[in-house]
DNA sequence: AATGGATATGGTATCGGTACCATATGGTAC
DNA sequence: GTACCATATGGTACCGATACCATATCCATT
């Protein structure tokens, strides 16, 4: 391998002052540097960053852990945090999940002993220990898209519950009742959150509750198929409308529902979170879209400001708005199913 | 920040013992390493890798560089390296480049500052010189996907060519005598072997090739979706059959297709390299399989047994098979289809 | 009693790079 | 002429952990 010491000698100088002509730093002569860059090209010389890291104390490495990378969601939150850390010449170390508890700790671990200056991650519980873990080492946490109480870390995240009461309160509105909701995990806060703004806008018209039409599973394509499966055997009536609490579980259902050979908005409606590129053409899902890039962006300059000591010690709640869109995938219900119902 | 020498303070003893502890190595009596274990508890120690990294110079990381990770195809790779890697304790440091060179090339340069033990990696052209560079420094790498020759590096690939071949052969075999191609980047090995497969194949049938019908585009979703549409716009006849080089193409394909009016396999078939999880319900596309997980674990242990001393030195090529899977996309051509062109 | 091996622990140097302090030269101000 | 500062370069120690060698004790063997 070659060091700072074996271009040092080439160049008949110290050390210490190739690493001034490195690092742009104290007073070099021309003729010095000129010596000294000469010796880094003809050695191929690459400083080692972990002696550096070592003696800075910083690693000038951020990490983003996220729960399921497949999703484009996430890697548009990703590319958001790598353009806001880029500007301040950090990198990112990207780590996925799989929403598996486990995964998370011993990636935790891991980047901890490798002295990740901060972390950007997307918890799977409401469980505070972890970062809480994390903090008290002087590492600071900023928690994506799922706020967990009492961790005593900044979070940012959409406004989930407002978004899902936009969307039934929506489909209320075209006359829909029976509104068949398909969710996440209910552990995780964003899932708990759609369902509060699901329950919200049916009691604001009177509607009970039926847990039959309520149903979590996972954020997964597979789940979202599952899941209308199980609705098509088990409720009677059927729902005239579903609000699938994340993308992947709406491309699951549209799956289901064109097996079943139920037409989507004729046969049933299906409104959902989160855009998924091109999916089906032109764009077709109703949603209420978040801003992912923004997301990542504003979650990796909130961790930063925490870096460089210019945050504020008490930890601050983001909340980005989500925006109704109104798709083709969405309709009001069959007449007869109206009447039938009302 | 809790040092080693922080916990041999409080446990009475010499840093190097809590280091024997720590590591198991040495002799160390069950009374002191009871008290130094309490001691690390009792100050929540961890040891600081890069200082063992610089000591040991080994960082026990891979780095994974692959071309797009939003392609389950890629995370199914991932896992499989993961899991080969998880055997030595080695840790695996993922990258997406989004087929950019200038990406790729500032992921190497940040990994090698890095001390990475050992690179995986996605080429995006057929340009060995970074491959080359990185081999210079002592670091082993292995080519995933798209062989690069004279890069001097293993390369671990399925066969594409092989697979290409009988796929059109099958088509070829049901009747179909123009067959399209949508292709990714010809600067891409992988692309450029499917068009060779292709093209043996229709050669054998003594079948002209017509360079209307292949069109080289990406290996995403909208470019297949825009080769369609280009190609039904521009070639006339129009074909009866397609061969989309990967799957996310297809899925562009499919989408263009509907959109169209076209029936797949009714009025057209459609085929495809590498499976999708549950793509359109039930498994439908006719495709040629590769084995991602093996293709993964394949190469990490042999990257793992080139950072052990234990591979030959000469560059070795490792050939995956590819399983051809017969579904529901493909069809003998419509019979006045088969009349006009025969 | 002397030897030797197993057990147990510590001092010092080192990995690669840089902070801090020291030193040396040349030029300018008075 | 001297005081002072800007410029230019180097020596040494240090970041945190560990390899290597040294030292010390104890017990078994001859």
């Amino acid at each position: 391998m070659v060091t700072i010491r074996d271009v040092a000698k080439r160049a008949g100088v110290a050390p210490i002052t190739v690493s001034r002509v490195i690092n742009k730093t104290g007073y070099v002569s021309d003729e010095t540097r000129e010596r000294v860059e000469t010796a880094i090209a003809e050695l191929h010389y690459i400083p080692n960053s972990l002696s550096q890291s070592l003696r800075f104390k910083k690693t000038n490495t951020l990490a983003l852990i996220v729960s399921d990378i497949t999703n484009p969601f996430w890697t548009t939150v990703t590319r958001g945090v790598e353009d806001a850390s880029s500007e301040d010449d950090l990198s990112v170390i990207l780590c996925n999940t799989d929403e598996q508890q486990d995964k998370l700790e011993s990636y935790v671990n891991l980047l901890l002993q490798r002295q990740t200056d901060g972390f950007l991650l997307v918890p799977i519980s409401r469980d505070s220990g972890l970062i809480q873990r994390i903090q008290r080492r002087g590492v600071p946490v900023v928690v994506l898209d799922r706020p967990v109480p009492g961790s005593g870390a900044d979070s940012v995240y959409g406004d989930s519950e407002g978004g899902a009461y936009a969307l039934v309160r929506y489909l209320l509105d075209l006359g829909h009742r029976r509104i068949g909701l398909l969710t996440g995990p209910l552990k995780i806060a964003t899932s708990e959150r759609r369902l509060k703004g699901y329950q919200r806008a049916l009691t604001e018209f009177g509607i009970p509750a039926d847990p039959g039409l309520i149903l979590a599973g996972e954020f997964k394509q597979t789940s979202g198929y599952e899941m209308v499966q199980r609705m098509l055997r088990t409720v009677n009536p059927l729902p005239t409308a579903l609000f699938a609490a994340n993308n992947l579980i709406a491309v699951g259902a549209m799956q289901a529902l064109h097996e079943y050979g139920a037409r989507v908005p004729d046969d049933i409606s299906l409104v959902t979170f989160d855009d998924l590129p091109l999916f089906l053409g032109a764009p077709f899902l109703t949603l209420a879209a978040q801003a992912p890039y923004e997301l990542g962006w504003t979650a990796a300059k909130r961790l930063i400001a925490h870096l460089k000591g210019e945050a504020d010690d008490a930890p601050k709640d983001i909340v980005l708005p989500v925006q109704l869109m109104i798709r083709a995938s969405s309709a009001p219900p069959r007449r007869e199913e109206r009447i039938m119902q009302s």
